[in-house]
DNA sequence: CCGCATCCTCATGGATACTG
DNA sequence: CAGTATCCATGAGGATGCGG
């Protein structure tokens, strides 16, 4: 690979840049957070080191990732340009086509919860009712995501460590299925623990409030 | 390649179905028109013929494309499955993200008009003003284009023999100018010839009309 | 002709060990 | 910790063959 296309093509020369195995993945993990060379290793599991190394070269040079000088001390950090930034577009578009090879669980994958930063903030875009602002937690695993709802949109990353007006647990199955709307908080009584203000949860979950007929937990 | 990430995330599982080489590109073509193997093989200039055989056996099998048995004979003819078609969404948000890319021109590299029809439903996806319905021929090389405008939006594809309100001739370079917004049409005076209703072209291409001190030709 | 399948060569990716 | 270096398996690319 690595070789281009050689045609005047907005999508292969856009594959020129990113088409390349890992390279999608890469920015995936740079679209959650900033991270350094061993974090990405670890959110990467079955990348190569040096393919990484490569990779990450590439793309500087490409424009679309840059190297930063952590704030404490001289490690570096890697990081999305502007430009990396925008392909946030094509990498949820293709998360919410993912949908159907979501559906069938996880089988014997690896799983990341840091992941679902994207994979909610694709699903749920323009899909949460925000009558008021608050941020939501979502634990997964030992992880802990937030989601911040506002009048003028959504935004999804890892906590903070801001104040949370609730804080939901699930399964990552869970939550997609509730992301993609495919589930419901009333289809999975028993399987989502919310603690706090259960209805900002379901503003973000289930806008159209519950179903006729369907029973309220806790 | 070919090898599964192994990832229970929507993008890694959507790469582990067209993140391979030649995949998104063959997706391409088939988004411009469903094709035979041979038109396969001319719209993708570099593509070896044992991979293209591979490639559209894989993606048969993950329910992205089908065959089909054209109307006349007993032809083959490759075309997407519904859910195959929902790629168009990734795929023109990569299309847009390449803007930067496209900017440095054709170089050396091959070109193929029909690839346009993407790049012009991408680019002007939402920004057309359309006032009132109109259908507009895009003349690139020896091939024409069509750009229907309504008022419940767009479409672009090959031309089908339907009559046009007017066509436009002009390089690829300046058509995707005028399609990201880069140009207008009174920036490329002499660049663009334009037969027939000259307004239709402006609501497509520059809905907010001459600038002040611009001429306007023919 | 069209629609592939085979064969061969070489670049690329994957895994592991190693180094500043 | 942040990468290189090395080796080997795999996959891409090109030419060619072959049945319908």
């Amino acid at each position: 690979m690595s070789r281009s296309y050689g045609q005047y093509c907005g999508l292969a020369r856009a594959l020129d840049v990113v088409g390349d195995r890992w390279n999608l993945l890469i920015v995936r993990q740079l679209l959650i957070a900033p991270a350094r060379y061993r974090e990405l290793i670890e959110g990467l599991p079955g990348v190569a080191t040096n393919l990484l190394a490569d990779r990450l070269r590439e793309l500087e040079t490409a424009g679309v990732v840059e190297r930063r000088l952590a704030e404490e001390g001289n490690a570096i950090v890697y990081a999305l340009t502007p430009w990396g930034a925008e392909l946030r577009e094509p990498v949820e578009s293709l998360i919410r086509w993912s949908t159907p090879l979501m559906a069938r669980g996880p089988g014997g994958d690896h799983f990341c919860a840091d992941w679902l930063v994207l994979a909610l903030s694709a699903l749920l875009a323009g899909k949460t009712a925000a009558r008021r602002s608050s941020t939501v937690g979502i634990a997964v695993d030992d992880r802990l995501l937030q989601l911040r709802t506002t009048r003028s949109g959504m935004d999804v990353s890892l906590h903070d460590g801001r104040e949370l007006d609730a804080v939901v647990r699930a399964d990552a199955s869970i939550v997609l299925g509730l992301a993609a709307g495919v589930l419901t908080l009333d289809d999975t009584l028993g399987l989502v623990d919310i603690e706090g203000d259960e209805a900002a949860v379901r503003t973000v979950f289930n806008p159209q409030g519950p179903r006729p007929g369907g029973s309220v937990r806790r």
